[in-house]
DNA sequence: CTGAAAGCGCTTACAG
DNA sequence: CTGAAAGCGCTTACAG
């Protein structure tokens, strides 16, 4: 049988009340008594159910997390910034996704509902934002990490993402490329078009246009296509600045076929610096994203929040930076 | 204020036990009655307290995993599995890393003894077998994925390593290629010496030994260093088998930079199969993991196992497979 | 400084 | 078929 509050005690001497004040730290007790409290614990290897606890202080040192996919390329990095620093906080992780429709939503509501956390760490599930809102209007502590623009009611944290288009656009300036192509995400996403925003105003500060910009869909295979089609097309450019690493490399295989030199024809950016980015031939100039620490940050928000501290009502930026490879500057590493 | 039982059998106008009879389908109840409960339940909108529940009953419909690191390439895959299955079976999935030292291990086996979870999952973290052995001697369901040799007291599910390196081995050798050069990962792992008792068999059995083996540390660094090293050296080979990705991509590069042909002058084939190998030029061969599986695989029998079934005593294998690409056929996709 | 008792929100014999 | 009561393992006023 498993040592409870109550052996202790007895093995103590001790009432559980007594115990539960050594235990955390409350209120006033005898030195000496405390020590044999304690030894006693140590002496039985008591650790307190953490189930009763929860049940009986109303919270339960546990942090939910939800995202919409653990397969992207730099998901891993985000939930080991959290982790890190959830665990140092001594509270524990509860992760949930739901990508399979209603049905995963409907279950994870009803987590909330079951309090079986005290606060939710977001990555967003697209369409997921009423839901969330409505949990935050409820009482829920929420941070959301990555925001794509939507402006949530509750705080969050993403990435200085003008700034890196504008980062992008210097580099390729510098360059000497005056005409590029742009491979944007979804525009419906914030992140996208403040990318291409800050892509367009650094440009525009050296009196040229971006003309080239083309939607596609964060994927491989869109920005393969979508940059076979412009070639094909008859269409010039002399840089890509793509809007995801998945997308460059896409851009990176089509560029190869038709017989066009990286860097020397056309230099090539991407966005994220997932790990593959280090890998492809050449390596890809991208602009890097601080996952770890956005996982980090947002974590440290939500804990300080159900710490009874204030959250930041502005959303939290953390700053992106250029990654110069071979795929934009031939001896670069 | 939260909605409890109490509120719903007062408003259902029964008792808090013929409430949680209905929640639980336990025992005979009236048609009519249950019909009225439900209908108060919805109305109410009320979900039994996860933290009273498990307390009550003395477990928590929640299973933890234990992972060394959340950054590596196939992590993300893996936890997609069991993240999945867990949540189709309607349990919860408190995840734990313990990389940072003797604390955070501490931390972890508290969360046990404090009852948070039911059984675990676990991609052993380096020196935790001995702590996983003595938790599953104390009763706790546990099971090991991507079991790297060490044949636990406990289930395990991994990947057909000697079949892994048959198939690199059978492949090569159809190839023509008669001189390979095997890039092992560290000795102490039972997995390095499946793949590379597998890849010596197939190749023995064309009256070839395999005598260009040199022990690597699965980084990138490593593969690339090594090779190297062995080109400078004026050593021979036609192909090169390493036992993860990271080094193949390594070994690519050395070859690269050497000036030597891949696959013309020599093969490259890899093993996990992780989402660089596509993106490297040439896309690297690789033998395939099916991490996505064996995560699906060790939580089905970790439910299982809670739910009262037996649990295998064997370790389950799951299959691996060849993945052709052009760093050993020129002309695959 | 310490303890008896109530309460957190459930489940489960036990009795009817 | 249904309910009163005890119990799960803690915490927290309240009283001394």
């Amino acid at each position: 049988m498993r040592v409870t509050i109550a052996d202790v005690a007895r093995a103590a001497g001790v009432s559980k009340t007594t115990v539960s004040r050594v235990l955390n730290t409350r209120g006033e007790i005898d030195a000496t008594t405390a020590a044999r409290v304690r030894e006693v614990i140590d002496r039985l290897g008591y650790v307190p159910n953490s189930k009763a606890v929860g049940l009986a202080r109303g919270s339960s040192r546990t942090v939910g997390m939800l995202v919409p996919s653990l397969t992207w390329p730099w998901m891993g990095e985000v939930l080991q910034g959290v982790v890190d620093t959830v665990e140092a906080a001594d509270h524990g992780l509860l992760l949930f996704t739901c990508n399979r429709g209603a049905e995963s939503v409907e279950r994870f509501t009803s987590q909330v509902s079951a309090r079986a956390f005290d606060g939710l760490l977001v990555i967003e599930p697209e369409n997921t934002l009423d839901m969330l809102t409505a949990l935050h209007r409820d009482g829920l502590p929420v941070v959301l990490i990555d925001d794509r623009g939507h402006h949530p009611a509750f705080p969050s944290v993403g990435a200085a993402n003008r700034d890196g288009g504008t980062a992008a656009a210097r580099h390729l300036i510098a360059l000497g490329r005056r005409r590029p192509l742009v491979l944007t995400g979804p525009q419906r996403f914030g992140c996208v078009r403040d990318r291409l925003a800050g892509f367009r105003a650094a440009y525009a500060r050296h009196g040229i246009a971006v003309e080239l910009v083309e939607d596609a869909d964060f994927t491989e295979r869109g920005g393969y296509g979508t940059v076979r089609g412009l070639l094909a097309a008859g269409e010039e450019f002399d840089a890509v600045f793509a809007h995801n690493d998945l997308m460059a490399i896409g851009a990176l295989g089509a560029l190869r076929e038709t017989g066009l030199d990286v860097p020397g024809d056309v230099a090539v950016v991407g966005f994220d610096d997932i790990p593959a980015a280090r890998h492809t031939e050449p390596p890809l100039s991208t602009v890097h994203q601080p996952m770890r620490a956005m996982g980090e940050t947002a974590a440290r928000i939500l804990l300080a929040r159900l710490a009874g501290e204030d959250a930041p009502t502005a959303p939290v930026v953390l700053p992106t930076r250029l990654i110069e490879r071979r795929s934009s500057v031939p001896d670069s590493s």
